[in-house]
DNA sequence: GCGACAG
DNA sequence: ATCTTGTCGC
């Protein structure tokens, strides 16, 4: 992975916010993706009070789903948490664990939103810009916008609508869950990430790849283990 | 102004 | 996100 050290990295909401509107313009929503081999699932959780933040990337073999490479980060957390503002806190580890894999992932899935955001420049938007790499946002909670009541069969969804726009969709990944809600992080479109995001999901409500950083970024795991 | 608010 | 045991239900 190349080196994306947050140098310049924003210190304050508006210094953030401005920083969103500049790069929301640079998100590609349509597919721009080569064959996928290998995707990723990002996750982020947090230790000593909030004090540390611990990233944590997972690559499974596409489609087979299998663990093929991991990575773990650290740093000190230097961004409250401020909703319309967690790329903020959360990118910094996330990118210093993406610079750790031997294997690059083609496929991001991240947690959190994408276009569905007040400015439409969620987290896997920002990660997907920053990186170069197709990205999607699966957010396990709804941030933004309004749908219509979804089936509730596997694969089933509705768009997601906020302030006359398409900006993801909520999905039954599971019968008897909770929705799911995905957005476009970069260099896809919604159809095709519905697509993946269908495909990373065999089983649970939430995709392996995301199970996976869930697990090795969860606090449990590091008590533990090492 | 009031309330809601990804992780 | 994190702190946390048992418990209800398929």
């Amino acid at each position: 992975m190349q080196k994306q050290p947050p140098e310049q990295w924003p210190t304050s909401v508006s210094e953030a916010m401005s920083l969103q509107e500049q790069l929301s313009g640079q998100v590609i929503r349509e597919d721009r993706l080569g064959e996928v081999r290998h995707v990723a699932g990002v996750d982020v959780g947090f230790e000593a009070d909030g004090t540390i933040t611990r990233a944590a990337v997972a690559v499974l073999s596409f489609p087979a789903l299998q663990l093929v490479d991991h990575a773990i980060a650290r740093r000190p957390t230097t961004f409250p948490y401020i909703p319309g503002f967690l790329s903020f806190r959360e990118l910094p580890a996330v990118l210093e664990a993406l610079e750790q894999l031997k294997t690059s992932p083609d496929l991001l899935l991240c947690d959190g939103q994408g276009l569905a955001h007040p400015r439409r420049f969620g987290i896997a938007c920002h990660l997907g810009v920053l990186t170069d790499l197709p990205a999607i946002g699966v957010a396990k909670s709804l941030f933004v916008g309004r749908h219509a009541e979804v089936g509730p069969g596997r694969g089933a969804w509705q768009p997601l609508l906020h302030r006359g726009e398409t900006v993801g969709a909520a999905l039954r990944t599971r019968p008897g869950t909770r929705l799911i809600y995905i957005s476009i992080g970069h260099r896809i479109s919604l159809p095709t990430a519905l697509e993946y995001v269908v495909r990373c999901t065999p089983k649970y409500r939430l995709p392996e790849t995301t199970r996976w950083a869930h697990n090795l970024a969860s606090d449990k795991r590091h008590r533990e283990l090492g």
